[in-house]
DNA sequence: TATTGTTATACTCTATAACTATA
DNA sequence: TATAGTTATAGAGTATAACAATA
């Protein structure tokens, strides 16, 4: 009896580590590729990532934005010199509090972002496709479910 | 007719972006909190994979782990420097070809893995458990044919 | 005092490419 | 020639922590 119970949790327990070394290489494999792609724009992924926040938050002060990115506000001050350097984000005073920098992207950094974007897409796209679509939506929504768990616990803590 | 056929394709081809975009961010969050779970171990995220192929495959070369990590050759050398200056990894001749090294844990190597890897397991199994059992399985499911799928192709191309 | 951002330091990971030894 | 591994170089990302300016 004992040991039934304990091999049903033995094997739940390696349900999740499986899904979980599946989601690592799966993971990846698919960002060696974005990350080849994202070259020819002359950005890397932590950057692009960085683009697409204040593609669409834009006005997100650094430690905003640190947050966003699940890393420490020294980090942010590398990455947007880094990016600033390119001229592909601009940092502009805040009226309202003198120690905030208010990021924004310029004309270059939209115009990176707009050509990149679509061809990610594309790659990713190709990527998933050897889902069929139900199954596509499927692993959607169990992502998007624990992701927004994940997010809440992080939160409360 | 075509404004329809349009919209379907767009609308499919953001499923594939939304899925990709919450899988990141489910991996970025659970590895941020595997790699301090491994920082206690005197391991890094990379390390421990190495450490894992190596449990699963005593006797690897350094070229055949670089296929495993998608990583090149070089990278390997300088992974398992860290790895044998730490003690976990041992390399040794091989009697049979005198240019390669094969890859083993030590005793010490053996002894970090046994002690991180449930660690580890737990504190996945913590995070996945927000997702009921039926659908950790089907995530499992769908992820293993994804993750089949992409190693296909990189053997195709 | 608390918060925003910068800077310094140190380490790991990664790619590229030239090199050595062996097959 | 081809392969296994090493080494050098360079750059990015990350964490920690001390610091300045502003609130």
């Amino acid at each position: 009896m004992i040991d039934r119970v304990q091999r049903k949790v033995a094997r739940q327990y390696r349900t999740s580590i499986l899904g979980w070394l599946h989601m690592v290489r799966v993971h990846s494999r698919i960002s060696r590729g974005e990350q080849a792609l994202l070259a020819e724009y002359g950005l890397t992924g932590a950057q692009f990532d960085v683009l697409s926040h204040l593609a669409s938050e834009p006005g997100l002060n650094q430690q905003m934005l640190a947050g966003r990115l699940l890393v420490t506000k020294g980090n942010v001050a590398g990455l947007i010199d880094r990016l600033e350097t390119a001229g592909f984000v601009e940092r502009r005073d805040d009226p309202e509090d003198r120690r905030t920098h208010r990021l924004y992207l310029t004309p270059a950094g939209e115009c990176a972002f707009d050509a990149a974007a679509p061809v990610l897409e594309a790659h990713i796209d190709s990527r998933l496709e050897v889902l069929n679509p139900a199954e596509q939506a499927t692993l959607l929504v169990l992502l998007a479910k624990l992701d927004r768990a994940l997010r809440k616990e992080k939160e409360e803590c």
